[in-house]
DNA sequence: GCCTCATATTCGCTAAGACGAATGTATTCC
DNA sequence: GGAATACATTCGTCTTAGCGAATATGAGGC
């Protein structure tokens, strides 16, 4: 029930209940990123990392796009108008913290680039 | 961590991620509104209802005001900027979601206000 | 095909959340 | 004071979320 018909805005908001989760929303929130950046930003072991990308792709707020062994992560804007803005309230909410920007001083471009550029 | 430097988003995040919560708020913001009418227009047992009411007061979105044997529930817009806009646009998402439409249309006033009205 | 790198998923385990039932507290009326 | 009303809190149980460790998958290089 609450599924069907509208939007699930349970599982918006519990996969914005996570403070890991709105540290990777930081993150992807500014430009897409690879995961191994979100490893190297946050310093948490890589399955843990990969859980919680997990969660917040099943909640539709961020896509995972293949490029030869590596992914990249970017937001996507939910169809639905109110899920939409309660996002990008969010994402400013995020872009202004300063714990958040600690965080995102610590995404060099990592393994998957670092080489290349 | 993440707690005493700005505000609690998660605190936030996961009082919104529950479908009674969000019915709740639902209600509250429209107008002030008594438990008693919480209760008949969710048709939930009394308890629970107001369990989830000490969620929300905790996480800072409500307050309650004591009316003679009555407890009125009203929002609170909070300080935090970044907080006080999701706030709203969750609120905006609400007004205009059916389902909560129909639980805001049996919400009658109850027991408290309706022989003296 | 085999090895390595990058990432995802699964597996216990523990902790937190949600629920119904029971109990506690504050207020009013008599 | 005692009874009744309105609401809050506690308790035991069950479900769900988060975690580390181990394992699986997918791509590229040899």
């Amino acid at each position: 029930m609450a599924k069907k018909a509208g939007y699930d805005m349970e599982r918006l908001f519990r996969a914005l209940g996570n403070e890991t989760r709105l540290r990777l929303l930081s993150l992807i929130g500014e430009r897409e990123v690879c995961v191994c950046e979100l490893v190297t930003a946050l310093g948490l072991p890589q399955p843990k990392i990969s859980q919680h990308l997990a969660c917040l792709r099943s909640a539709g707020v961020v896509e995972a796009r293949r490029e030869g062994k590596w992914m990249h992560y970017h937001m996507v804007r939910p169809a639905h108008e109110g899920a939409g803005e309660v996002l990008d309230a969010t994402l400013a909410w995020l872009q202004g913290d300063v714990r958040m920007a600690v965080t995102r001083g610590k995404a060099q471009r990592g393994c998957c680039r670092s080489s290349a550029v």
